[in-house]
DNA sequence: TAGATTGTTAATCGATTAACAATC
DNA sequence: TAGATTGTTAATCGATTAACAATC
């Protein structure tokens, strides 16, 4: 076939949304479902959900719809959730520590293989059976263990430096915490989890009204 | 003026990314910046700078390019950090915890009042002074309190539930945590922090060269 | 003044929606 | 077969980039 490869992101953030809804419908025993019915359930319009899936083939049949099982468990290998992948974390603070005990992490295939903290008082507790090992030994454990994704929780002030050590340990995937944006060669993706980011946009969002009001006034 | 209302999700998503440049450049006294310079750090294109901010107003000055300082506060107040905001955590574990813990967000103008959880070994413990109380009492707290945001940390299961009762006493953003869409009327703002749609577009990402490899090897 | 850089319009690019022939 | 619904092309809409006159 030969499918024109790159996908855009606008795309590749709505497969994670598909992939629970489908989720949903196969725990509720739904055995197909139309693009139509999809969308009155999950938001996107039925022309944009045809769309979507026929980047990755032909995954339903005309006049019937798609069968839930089958689209639910393509796009469960098209997320990559055929594989397992190790992670470490790296700063066992308050995020850290969260994401660990994130134990619908596990059931999807991401297996915490590590977590690293700088600070003495936490190096040596248990978080699910993980030690919490010194930030020293970081380089140590990546070159002896293979881990597929790192993930960082440290202050913005230290996340480049474990950035440039996943780097330069091969790691290819890092999950950033840290309000800070990283720099990482080409081939490392980063995908960034900026939550005060996300509640600036929210307290924007709750004064948008007011503020073109005032706009207006002056 | 009466500037045409309603910006872009597009560009308010880029706002905060803005007020933390800014910062950062006002913190390492940097009187006065381009948008060719600013472009050369944030990684926005000049010319989407320029747009971006003249939704807003007139903030430049031709010849001389933006005051760094007058452009961060003018940023801060139109993403509403003039004003505070009280917020309820309801839902103590871990990502509730981190959450209440964050201290950042108090500084930014988000005052933590309550934190709420139904389980008895959670309810009564103090987290940064406050004490967690019986979810059985949020409706009663909320009715005697002024609250702006509602945050949701609560197992998917519970999250509508939750966010009910917020609508019910009023609150018009909600912050939510928990993997599952929220419905609430228009006038209500939601903003989902799902972690595991990030997580899953890294992972998607991650795979992304290996699947197409595949799809043209068949 | 001359140089720099904005604000803003026009051009381009990309993403979404509409339409419909193909086909189950 | 007739009805339903996809896959896919074409049309529309929106966002980004380029260009440049205005102006500090």
């Amino acid at each position: 076939m030969g499918k024109k490869t790159m996908i855009s992101m606008a795309v590749v953030r709505r497969l994670p949304k598909y992939y629970r809804y489908l989720g949903e419908l196969l725990r509720n025993d739904v055995e197909r479902i139309s693009s139509k019915e999809l969308s009155e359930r999950i938001g996107f319009t039925a022309s944009q959900i045809r769309q979507d899936l026929n980047n990755f083939g032909d995954f339903g049949q005309q006049g019937y719809g798609y069968n839930v099982r089958a689209l639910y468990e393509e796009i469960g290998k098209i997320l990559g959730l055929n594989k397992n992948y190790n992670t470490v974390i790296v700063g066992a603070g308050n995020i850290g520590q969260a994401v660990a005990n994130y134990t619908n992490f596990e059931r999807l295939g991401f297996h915490l293989v590590g977590i690293f903290d700088r600070n003495p008082k936490l190096i040596g507790i248990s978080i699910r059976d993980k030690v919490i090992q010194d930030v020293d030994n970081l380089e140590e454990f990546l070159k002896n263990n293979h881990v597929d994704i790192g993930i960082i929780c440290v202050p913005k002030e230290q996340a480049q430096k474990i950035a440039d050590i996943f780097v330069k340990c091969g790691i290819k995937a890092i999950w950033n915490f840290a309000p800070t944006d990283l720099n990482v060669p080409d081939d490392v993706i980063v995908e960034n989890v900026h939550l005060s980011e996300s509640l600036l946009t929210l307290s924007y969002r709750l004064n948008e009204a007011e503020l073109f009001k005032e706009k207006i006034g002056r």
